[in-house]
RNA sequence: GGGCCCGUGGCUCAGGCGGUAGAGCGCACGGCUGAUAACCGUGAGGUCCUGGGUUCGAAUCCCAGCGGGCCCA
């Protein structure tokens, strides 16, 4: 086989569908895994995306950044685990399976079509979407074992997690206890706080009079913006150390007590008196009534007292704060330190009870009105208004939260907190606050975890309670399950609802065991991948070989989510953080910086982007936008940016090709001794082996944009802006040149480090580029791309020569700059260019590569100096001084400086302090200070700045340039009027010049030259009629030119 | 109220162990023409959020504040 042409430009789909029909049609991703798997391992975990269906922007960027680092990694030698994952119980599809079914309650889910009905359509469903999902990671181009996820609602999964339960009880960790917690009263579930999303809500606020017994027209002021939750309150928090006053408004009889530090903005508009001061502390004790006494009969009864509380605050509010033991976490505490009921009027759904007496039936939320407006009636409602203020939501059905007096089972996370806090700092975080700050303040504000969900589409609870002397087992395994399985049967999917719910176990009291009815958090199912994945301790082997894992990488989010509930799941289960090394990365944010989300309609669909520039080019965006810890504002000019250097890489590859496959170069059949080499191939070759050398790093330390970037810029400046160019007269020429070869070799070596270098990121361009340029001359080749192994030529860097190079392009630039202030074409030769700088390094980058200088500056000659020797001095009297010194005789000094040798003035005066101006009459005697020296430059010199010093170009047109100058013109000509007639680049032409005799003279003497760039057989003057004419003007010269294909 | 992150030309972002502010896009002008539906050069454009501090010197380190984001209370 032989290098082909490539196509003329860069069709990214057409690429990347071909590219990915040949990886299935070969297994190259089984084969890249069995090229490894004797190599030292390295072990990573997917974080399960959830099977909602579509993948995201964020899901794409998290799979594309561990595509890439995992792909370098086996291209580094690894044998890399990279199991996908899936996460698949809880509400989301819950949720949907009920939209699907039409069912508007909890309760419709039994009454309506069954438990097991619904948890079949539950399971249907995600793995619908599993499947929908994986094809969107594969068009992304990233490489897993799709065939063998995880998956959690898989058997032995489930049963690595019942494990973990049982773990987690022999440590005395799961306990089973009333409290108060986030509910939610449409799922009727409690919610872990992971599940609750925060947003902007409106709600009343109101200011409630509580009667204290016994006084008239004294009243406790509370102040509140859950009404419904008034019913159930039981008691007044004061902080035992503010200052609390009685205040006595101007109007009115009444007296109001509240904390002195906010009577102010309690009453903004009124005048008031303080009537009396007392510390919170003394009120501790004082009896009032409850507001709602003749509603409710419960609190008739009731002594409600006021009590002392540290989490008062003075930040809003009136400083008492009304406590309901039901209804909040702070106000549970209070009412268990001071043995009060848990008084909880509210059922599963949010419905009063019949405890609440006249409310009951009604839904809380809906009560407030009621409830304020019986607060009116009693006239114990002072002040009521709205305020707009963060609230939870269930996180997928966005029902504002309540709080629940009820029972659930908890994890102790408290108990194992300094545990988690140790296992912490086995954990390297990238970046390293992510875990040092962030992560460990999550932490160390951890509560006990709420695992229990009162629900169906879950891991069920492996908790069987005795019906009769209420014993409780936890079962870790199916193996035990069968072995104390008195009723029921293990067939089926019986692990999951409703069939786990019909077995029972004998008890050893002789009674009978049911199964506690609810599921797990979700969050336990992903937080037990670490060792579910591997069906520890089921198998044994995997785990041995595989945990912990060096690598996982989600975004911040996890934070409060996947980091966590590993974190508490390893140290229950294993005594340790399953994970060595995390990169938390950023959100995907619109191009406002404001979250995606479908109600904004602001949302970017990865296939969007795909179906307009290929994967590679969202890859390499998603990988170079910013830091990968930053949340990203996605960008389509920068996506557009991004194409445009895939272009030029393609247009690289283009003209490689193009010249390769007609000189039908094979770069095995030479030996690099027999061919010649230029600086610049020394160069490039360096600069591609400090590229990769940089992208090693970067990789490692999951810099990811520093690889990038680094990428970016070798492609577009190194490669495309400089070495191209730099070779194009070489790869002109037609014969088995060793100079020619030279550059072809190069270019194919730096070509084949680029696209492996650019594997990992961009996997198909790099593969598409491979097959045809490597893969087809190489015998030995591997038959990927991603087969190679990662290297570095750290010989080859030459860091002198790269250093040289950046200073020659910063003179060849001047010398362009140059010419651009005179009009002087870059076409055009120039006689000599003069540098001029003191930095020996100017000096020896100019002569070490005066080669490019000369033929990059178009240049005939080059020289350098310390300075500019032709400039012309000119002394100038300095009026200031000579003025008064002179008077009469200052007209005859200045007309004598100015034709004056002002570079002989300067010698003079420098060697003997002075200069005499001899004058018909009388000698002067000029001193320092009395002359200013001005520089010109000489009428054919322009000079332009650089990093180090100048350069002066000198443009004078001579005969000879002036004939080299037409000559490429008419070269110039003729190519445009090749491409007009969209010629092969080999083929040979006959021209014909029709022009003026002056012309012609000019032009003769680089004839041979003219025919060898336009590849013209003959080049004759005179008019002819040819395949196609054009007349043309150059400078002054009309002419006609006519092209014969020959 | 607490924790974390971010704030650098019109836009998107580098830089950030202290030492003359960078890139790309956009804009203006010019150039180039066999990888050219490309590309190159030049120019304009900056109180590096504000204010203090440390220092010979702060975009960079420290403190306070302002604005934005995320999380928590």
């Amino acid at each position: 086989m032989a290098i082909k042409e490539a196509p003329r430009s860069y069709q990214s789909l057409v690429i990347e569908e071909k590219i990915q029909k040949f990886w299935d049609q070969n297994q190259i991703y089984q084969q890249t895994k069995e090229l490894r798997q004797h190599q030292p391992k390295f072990s990573f975990l997917d974080g399960p995306p959830y099977c909602s269906g579509r993948i995201h922007l964020g899901t794409a960027w998290n799979k594309i950044i561990k595509d890439s680092f995992l792909r370098f990694k086996s291209m580094s030698g690894f044998n890399v685990r990279r199991q996908a994952g899936w996460d698949t119980h809880g509400l989301p599809i819950e949720h949907k399976v009920e939209g699907i079914l039409g069912l508007k309650s909890k309760k419709e889910i039994e009454t309506k079509i069954g438990i097991e009905n619904f948890v079949n359509k539950c399971k249907e469903f995600a793995v619908a979407n599993q499947a929908l999902m994986t094809k969107q990671f594969e068009m992304l181009g990233v490489w897993m074992d799709w065939d063998n996820p995880y998956i959690t609602l898989d058997t032995k999964y489930m049963e690595s997690c019942w494990w973990t339960l049982k773990r987690a009880h022999e440590k005395k960790l799961l306990v089973n206890d009333q409290r108060v917690i986030t509910w939610c009263p449409r799922c009727e579930t409690a919610l872990a706080l992971a599940e609750i999303d925060y947003e902007n809500k409106e709600d009343p606020s109101i200011y409630v009079k509580f009667p204290l017994k016994g006084k008239k027209n004294e009243f406790i002021m509370v102040w509140t913006t859950t009404p419904w939750t008034l019913p159930a309150n039981l008691a007044v928090c004061v902080h035992p150390d503010f200052d609390y006053s009685y205040v006595k408004l101007e109007e009115g009889e009444e007296i109001y007590l509240l904390a002195e530090a906010l009577v102010e903005s309690t009453f903004p508009d009124q005048d008031y008196q303080i009537l009396k001061r007392i510390k919170g502390s003394e009120l501790e004790g004082t009896e009032y009534e409850h507001p709602l006494p003749g509603e409710i009969p419960f609190h008739k009864d009731f002594v409600h007292r006021v009590l002392s509380g540290d989490h008062v605050t003075l930040t809003e509010g009136t400083g008492c704060v009304h406590t309901a033991p039901g209804h909040g976490p702070d106000d549970f505490e209070i009412g268990k330190k001071y043995g009060l009921p848990i008084f909880c009027p509210v059922d599963e759904a949010g419905i009063f009870t019949s405890e609440a007496g006249k409310y009951e039936g009604e839904f809380v939320k809906d009560a407030d009105e009621n409830i304020m407006a019986d607060l009116e009636i009693h006239q114990l409602l002072y002040k009521k208004s709205t305020i707009n203020h963060r609230y939870g939501f269930c996180w997928r059905c966005k029902t504002p939260i309540i709080y629940l007096a009820t029972k659930q089972w908890f994890l102790k996370i408290t108990s194992i907190k300094d545990q988690m806090l140790s296992e912490l700092d086995n954990v390297e975080w990238i970046p390293s606050w992510a875990g040092e700050n962030r992560f460990r303040n999550w932490i160390e504000n951890a509560r006990d975890w709420t695992i229990s969900r009162q629900r169906y589409w879950g891991i069920p609870i492996p908790i069987w309670l005795c019906q009769d002397c209420g014993k409780m087992e936890v079962v870790g395994s199916i193996q035990e399950l069968h072995e104390k399985i008195v009723e029921g049967k293990l067939e089926g999917d019986f692990i999951h609802r409703p069939h786990v719910d019909e077995i029972k176990l004998g008890c050893s009291c002789g009674g009978k065991m049911q199964r506690t009815p609810d599921v797990l958090d979700v969050w336990i199912d992903s937080g037990v991948a670490g060792w579910a994945a591997l069906y520890y301790p089921q198998e044994k082997e995997m785990f041995e070989e595989w945990y912990p894992y060096q690598f996982i990488t989600e975004g911040h989010d996890q934070t409060r989510g996947w980091f966590y509930s590993q974190m508490g799941c390893g140290v229950i289960a294993l005594d340790s953080v399953p994970y060595q090394r995390v990169l938390m990365h950023g959100f995907t944010l619109d191009e406002e910086g404001k979250k995606m989300s479908k109600s904004l309609g602001n949302v970017v669909e990865p296939d969007e982007v795909i179906e307009k520039y290929g994967a590679d080019v969202l890859r390499f965006y998603l990988l170079w936008g910013n830091k990968p810890w930053d949340d990203l504002k996605f960008n389509w000019e920068e996506i557009e940016t991004v194409n445009k250097m895939f272009n030029i890489l393609w247009n690289v590859y283009v003209f490689s090709t193009t010249y390769m496959s007609l000189d039908e170069f094979n770069p095995t059949l030479y030996n690099p001794d027999d061919l010649k080499f230029r600086d610049e191939d020394r160069w490039i070759t360096s600069r591609i082996n400090s590229v990769a050398l940089e992208v090693t790093d970067a990789l490692d330390s999951l810099h990811l944009h520093k690889a990038t970037r680094s990428l970016n810029h070798f492609i577009l400046e190194d490669l495309s802006r400089w070495y191209v160019r730099l070779i194009r007269g070489r790869t002109w020429v037609e014969k088995e040149d060793p100079d020619k070869l030279g550059a072809y070799f190069t270019l194919y070596h730096v070509l084949r480090k680029l696209i492996t270098s650019l594997a990992p990121i961009a996997p198909y361009i790099t593969e598409e580029i491979y097959q045809n340029l490597v893969f087809g001359v190489e015998e030995d080749a591997p038959e990927s791309v991603h087969m190679l192994d990662w290297a570095v030529d750290e010989e080859a860097i030459d860091q002198d020569l790269e250093d040289n190079m950046v200073i020659l392009r910063d003179i060849i630039e001047a010398c362009a700059h140059a010419r651009d202030v005179a009009r002087y074409k870059l076409r055009w030769p120039v006689r000599e260019i003069i540098i001029v700088s003191e930095d020996p390094q100017v000096m020896e980058s100019a002569s070490k590569l005066r080669n490019i200088l000369l033929e990059q500056a178009n240049a005939k000659k080059y020289t350098s100096s310390t300075e500019f020797k032709d400039l012309k001095i000119i002394a100038a009297p300095n009026m200031k001084t000579l003025g008064p010194k002179l008077r009469g005789n200052v007209s005859k000094v200045v007309s004598h400086l100015s034709t004056a040798n002002g570079a002989e003035v300067i010698a003079e005066l420098e060697s003997s302090g002075e200069y005499l101006v001899e004058l018909d009459d009388i000698t002067i005697v000029l001193e320092e200070g009395d002359v200013v020296f001005e520089t010109e430059l000489p009428d054919n010199v322009v000079s332009a700045e650089f990093n180090g010093g100048s350069v002066f170009v000198d443009t004078e047109l001579t005969p000879d340039i002036l004939s080299e100058a037409m000559s490429r013109e008419l070269i110039r000509r003729i190519q445009d009027m090749r491409k007009d007639l969209d010629l092969d680049v080999e083929a040979n032409i006959n021209v014909y010049v029709d022009c003026s005799p002056e012309f012609r003279k000019m032009v003769e003497p680089h004839l041979n030259f003219v025919s060898h760039e336009v590849r013209a057989s003959k080049l004759l003057f005179g008019a002819v009629d040819g395949d196609y004419s054009k007349k043309w003007n150059i400078e002054e010269h009309g002419l006609s030119i006519s092209i014969v294909k020959s």
